[in-house]
DNA sequence: TCTTTGTTATAGTTTTTCTAGAACAAAGAG
DNA sequence: CTCTTTGTTCTAGAAAAACTATAACAAAGA
């Protein structure tokens, strides 16, 4: 897995981090039962600390979408066809896309532009191709 | 205008600020020529200092949201009917975007359940409800 | 001229981020 | 059973960000 971090950036690199990880989760790349890279062996091809790294796997640990233990590693536990996630998450996933979207707005987008590429993206997923009422596996 | 900050949260205050006004832009309950409260006005309301609105004012001007100038405070000059946005920011959004999107669908959100809150986040705004392929005003 | 409002400067505290080194603990490999 | 790998925890420190507090400056409308 190829991951690159700008570390001039104003996002700290722990989040990035997560939020690359997160990126491969939905892309596909990363799958259940998937490993990812032992903390110590990616922050040193990252080039940053064992710590830096360990933050942001506690981070998706917390959001439920790897497992974490000795030995074993970290180890992917959700993807967009593992089952409907926990009860909130959902509401509070909205609550951030309102703050994004209005941002959008207030910038001048034009709403079906951000539909257009809202959609887009979602189609670029492979679990956002298909209509899937009811998870799979 | 009534104002909420999560004083505990770990969005910082200026954050939270700067968003709060982006949505009250996008929701039309402020629009172009609008002011808003001065620095010191706004910090004594909330309870915060100065120059932490001070910051959120400065983020959103140089989102080119607002305007601001000595006597005559912050004033709106951006809202959804102000005209197409400058080069890049639709770009610079969509990056974003793709990684709040990435989360939902790595976290098992049903892809069509993610275009229909998106959808209704949208159509919730007042330049959402109507298509737009040509700016008002 | 006075007052309002943004702007700038200085300074200090607290929290966050990132790094560094070390040791511990569990669990699979051999 | 021993060795090694891997996460976990601890201490420590440096750098940056966030927030507060005061004060003074500068422009511009009243």
């Amino acid at each position: 897995m190829i991951l690159t971090l700008e570390v001039d950036g104003d996002v700290p690199l722990y989040q990035q981090l997560r939020d690359r990880i997160v990126e491969a989760i939905a892309d596909g790349r990363l799958h259940v039962g998937d490993s990812l890279p032992a903390t110590r062996q990616l922050a040193a091809d990252l080039g940053i600390n064992m710590h830096t790294v360990n933050k942001a796997y506690d981070l998706l640990r917390r959001e439920g979408l790897i497992r974490l233990a000795r030995r074993t590693g970290a180890v992917v536990i959700r993807d967009a066809f593992t089952g409907p996630p926990p009860a909130g998450v959902a509401d509070e996933w909205e609550e951030r896309a309102r703050t994004l979207l209005a941002e959008a707005v207030a910038k001048g987008l034009d709403p079906s532009d951000v539909t257009h590429r809202v959609q887009r993206i979602l189609d670029g997923f492979p679990a956002g191709s298909s209509v899937r009422p009811t998870p799979e596996r």
